[in-house]
RNA sequence: CGCGGGAUGGAGCAGCUCGGUAGCUCGUCGGGCUCAUAACCCGAAGGUCGUCGGUUCAAAUCCGGCUCCCGCAACCA
């Protein structure tokens, strides 16, 4: 059978996992295990991401060494793939030796192929933390971390060309079926692409929690060729470790989530193009998880725990949920509502509620064996032949990775099954001796039904499967893929076993209110830290402070900036003719709350465009413990082009 | 005019490529049934398919303008 390769991202370990992790990971075991059931010879690979200067970071606040502090969480994700009951092969550690060896190698190899070269890295440098920042690290155009004001500052980095691959990149994305779904292609050629491609920063030397450059050990190599090399050096592409890169390479699916669509479309292809080797086959984006139509986060308290909801759920339920979902490319939105819903519809009242009067039924009727009298009738050719199509559609389905359609389509001969007990009336036929053969007929045909449908779900729920095969006596032999597209291969003498209630129904209201008072219990809110004014800045000099020039102007107009979230454009009268400011209060200031009021100008600055659009100075404002922003608003007496001092 | 996606009964979605009875899930209402986890089955109500215009015998579906949402990029001077 062929060899089938699967991946997820490798997970970023600086926090516990949540609900989103599980999303990506969830898919690719369901997709595993389905392929493993068809009989491919599956690899299936996750794993953590273990460098980085916010790990370095993290470690240092709690007093461990970064290696400790990863360890720690990386044994975290570890128990929640086991409760998850995730079926890897294969667990990389981006601290692991070979991958480490690996990615030097490559690294090197790059170098000497000519597309790393040593250059320049220009961007914002706190000189007290000794950080270098991106600018869209910053906050408030200042250092993340301390607050303070950055520089312009250059380091030294090496570079990975980008460029050369353009062409090739391109053609990936619009003419081939690498990504799916493709509706971002398009996107990713015109934002990315058309415009020329920056050559890639692969090392630093700002921090130290890295790989090492071997010839170069001032540098540590930095996440893209690090981490996305993952899926290759797990393979054992140049280590010793293990030795099925010729087996599995190219991947068959990498799965990731939207926000790392880019490195994966991009970047990773180019790399894999500059060694020469072969690009995966498909790269499938899904969407996030956002919670009650917001995204998940940290401050906003509502990151969803997997262990809280598989405690009382069960994990198949919280996976099936999961699943049922998620479609490639759109979001979805997760809320214990929806979640609660989908459980009692689907499974409580649907599958396992057919399984449950199935099995009472043939314990009633017949004292849990079946007569092997059989007596047929028309309306059993509707549900068989139903039942022998769903396997197909679901294979189909499966190749494409839309396992929300697979189940969709398993759970429509759930839906005919539970008719057929109404079309066939088997409490009736079960008060009728003369029935007898005609009823035996009728059960097994459910019985049949259940198989087929407890064989294909069980990549997606493994782990309540078993349970239903035990109460149909199912043997193993009997739940094959093969089997899944033939019926009567139970025994015509069946034996069923009831057994417990597969997935309870849910009360609504009472677990929803149960679930609110954990999320507010685990909302670590409460707590605000008394406001911290920031560090005082460097002395100067009388001569520096007149420098700056502050006046008073009143706001004439006032519009948002269009195409930008953050931006008002305001028209000010300075009293010297007039200007426009752009200033980033947007989300604080409707522009009818300013206009006739008096401000207070920086209004000497240098102009700059911001969004297209050109800023002569700045408006004084000061930022609350909240992260909103007030605008220091002027005494009317000022006449406009007053000067501050 | 930066790029892309979307607007369909109360909610969430499909249909649009290849124009011709607007479909699914949940919810609501009515009925049936009693084997089953107050589950199951049947039926009904509810939509001028964002808006304006065009092409056509015929448009949710094709074309153009507009409005509003959402992502990406940009961005708090």
């Amino acid at each position: 059978m062929s060899d089938f390769y699967i991946t997820t991202p490798i997970y970023y370990p600086s926090g516990n996992p949540h609900i989103g992790h599980c999303y990506t990971t969830v898919a690719c075991d369901s997709i595993a295990r389905y392929r493993r059931m068809q009989g491919h010879n599956v690899m299936f690979l996750t794993g953590t991401d273990e460098h980085g200067q916010k790990i370095e970071q993290k470690a240092a606040e709690a007093g461990v060494t970064p290696k400790e502090y990863v360890d720690g969480i990386v044994a975290i994700f570890q128990r929640l793939w086991k409760y998850m009951n995730i079926s890897y092969d294969r667990y990389i550690r981006t601290t692991d030796d070979y991958h480490v060896e690996s990615v030097q190698k490559i690294f090197k190899e790059l170098y000497d192929r000519g597309y790393i070269y040593k250059g320049k890295y220009v961007g914002k440098y706190c000189t007290p933390c000794e950080s270098f920042w991106t600018s869209s690290q910053l906050k408030d155009g200042k250092c993340p971390d301390c607050g303070r004001p950055v520089i312009d500052a250059e380091e030294e980095a090496y570079f990975f060309k980008m460029s050369p691959f353009a062409d090739r990149l391109e053609h990936l994305l619009l003419d081939t079926d690498y990504l799916q779904p493709r509706t971002r292609a398009t996107e990713l050629v015109n934002n990315f692409i058309k415009p020329g491609l920056e050559d890639l920063c692969v090392s630093r030397t700002s921090f130290k929690w890295g790989i090492p450059v071997t010839f170069d050990p001032d540098h540590v190599v930095y996440v893209w060729i690090d981490a996305l090399s993952n899926y290759i050096t797990a393979l054992g592409y140049m280590n010793d470790r293990y030795d099925d890169f010729d087996t599995f390479w190219p991947a068959d699916v990498h799965m990731v989530a939207k926000d790392i669509q880019r490195f994966h479309a991009l970047i990773w292809p180019a790399m894999l193009m500059a060694l020469d080797l072969p690009l995966p086959k498909h790269l499938a984006v899904h969407g996030w998880i956002t919670f009650n139509g917001d995204k998940m986060s940290k401050s906003k308290g509502n990151v969803v725990d997997p262990f809280v909801l598989g405690e009382r759920y069960g994990c198949d339920a919280i996976r099936y949920h999961i699943l049922r979902e998620m479609a490639l490319g759109a979001d979805s939105d997760f809320s214990n509502e929806i979640l609660i819903n989908r459980i009692n519809s689907d499974l409580a009242n649907g599958f396992g509620n057919l399984v449950s009067r199935t099995v009472a039924m043939a314990d009633k009727y017949f004292g849990g064996t079946l007569p092997t009298d059989r007596e047929t009738a028309p309306v059993d050719e509707e549900l068989k032949s139903l039942a022998l199509s769903i396997r197909g559609k679901v294979d189909g389905f499966i190749d494409n990775t839309q396992i929300k359609q697979a189940l969709e389509t398993i759970f429509t001969l759930v839906d005919r099954a539970n008719k057929y007990i109404d079309e066939t009336e088997p409490w009736k036929l079960g008060k009728d001796e003369t029935k007898r053969a005609r009823l035996a007929a009728v059960l097994y045909n459910l019985l049949e039904s259940i198989r087929i449908i407890s064989t294909l779900l069980a990549p997606f729920m493994p782990t309540t499967m078993p349970k239903v095969w035990e109460q149909i006596g199912a043997t193993e032999a009997d739940v094959t893929y093969e089997n899944a597209a033939k019926f009567d291969v139970l025994p015509q003498d069946v034996t069923v076993h009831k057994g417990e209630i597969l997935f309870p129904r849910i009360d609504v209201d009472a677990e929803i209110e149960a679930l609110n008072a954990i999320l507010l219990a685990n909302a670590p809110k409460p707590e605000k830290p008394a406001y911290e004014p920031a560090p005082l800045a460097d002395q100067i000099a009388f001569d520096d402070f007149t420098k700056v020039d502050l006046r008073v102007a009143k706001v004439t107009a006032c519009e948002k900036v269009k195409k930008s979230k953050k931006l008002l454009c305001l028209q000010l009268d300075d009293g010297m003719g007039g200007r426009q400011v752009v200033s980033g209060i947007a989300q604080w200031y409707a522009p009818e709350d300013l206009i006739g009021k008096k401000v207070i100008i920086v209004a000497n600055l240098a102009p700059v465009k911001l969004c297209g659009v050109e800023s002569n100075g700045m408006i004084c404002a000061a930022d609350l413990p909240d992260g909103s922003v007030v605008v220091q608003f002027a005494d009317d007496r000022y006449p406009c082009g007053a000067k501050l001092r």
